[in-house]
DNA sequence: TTGAAATAAGACTGAATTGGTACGATATAG
DNA sequence: CTATATCGTACCAATTCAGTCTTATTTCAA
């Protein structure tokens, strides 16, 4: 089974629940009692998040985390870049690759690579607003902001 | 950084080189000679790999394992599958599935399931016999059976 | 100017996973 | 019957990972 850090997991669905009131500031505490995450890891994980383009912070009093972009422009490549680094295949084909005994002359390079590209597409493709679009559906819209109304656990299963 | 395992990143290996002499009855000190892995380490692999349709054991004297099928005919993604099981990221999507808190209605299974479906379309369109093309070119074809001439480490780097 | 609120950054720990090895059992050819 | 293989399982060491804690640093407001 190839999956993804819990870490990487937990960010898609922050930000997920992050892009549901996009102009909202979020503290880290807002941020667990909407995922259900323990406070700690959830300011962890917002604090990796933040050093990306998408995600702003904001210290001091009433401080907090904010989208800077629409969800239908954050793909979920760069949620999980952000976290894991770059997504590739088989660590031969990462940017750092001096470990590879062949280098350059790999024989498997080019089918790794073929792979790498669609899996970079797909996760390109896909943005937090797709991910998000169903569960508009499911509450029906009119969900007011600040509500306060912690979601149900959206947390992706634990293995 | 999304990897596979280094078991999975060796079966590649291992399953790539078989397929450089497709006819021939490989043992595990064989395969062992050809990659460079530990005996032991390649014995273990290929008792895995052998669970598969693409690949066959014989026990006793002059036993060892044999490709039963042609490297065309064998895609990446089974030998994957052989390895780490379906192929699949984030956990919430594996068949197993009943530890997602949401279950059925996760909102953000549609996204992932079009991710998964890329990723699984691009492992299934390359073949062991894409992974060796190269290679051939490089020895300029005129391999003897049996050469016993171990090819140059092929490992992908080890991170 | 001072205090409270909030994030930033990094060290640290306990647990889980993984890579790798070893040993005994089983099967086959000659 | 013996030599040569795989098969299966159990095991250990090392790495990685999740999660917590502690100590700055920044900002707002009284």
């Amino acid at each position: 089974m190839i999956k993804l850090s819990k870490m990487t997991d937990y960010g898609v669905v922050i930000m997920s629940e992050m892009a549901r009131l996009p102009e909202r500031t979020m503290t880290a505490p807002d941020v667990s009692l909407y995922t259900g995450l323990p406070v700690p890891t959830a300011a962890k994980i917002l604090r990796v998040l933040a050093k990306s383009p998408f995600l702003t912070s904001q210290r001091g009093a009433h401080g907090g985390y904010q989208l800077s972009r629409k969800p239908a422009d954050i793909s979920i490549a760069e949620i999980i870049r952000a976290i894991e680094g770059p997504v590739a295949v088989t660590s031969c084909v990462d940017e750092s690759g001096d470990d590879c005994a062949v280098e350059e002359r790999c024989p498997m390079r080019g089918g790794w690579e073929k792979i790498n590209r669609a899996l970079n597409a797909a996760l390109e493709e896909v943005t937090l607003a797709d991910m998000c679009l169903d569960t508009e559906k499911l509450n029906s819209g009119q969900r007011t902001p600040n509500a306060g109304v912690p979601s149900p656990l959206s947390l992706s299963g634990v293995k």
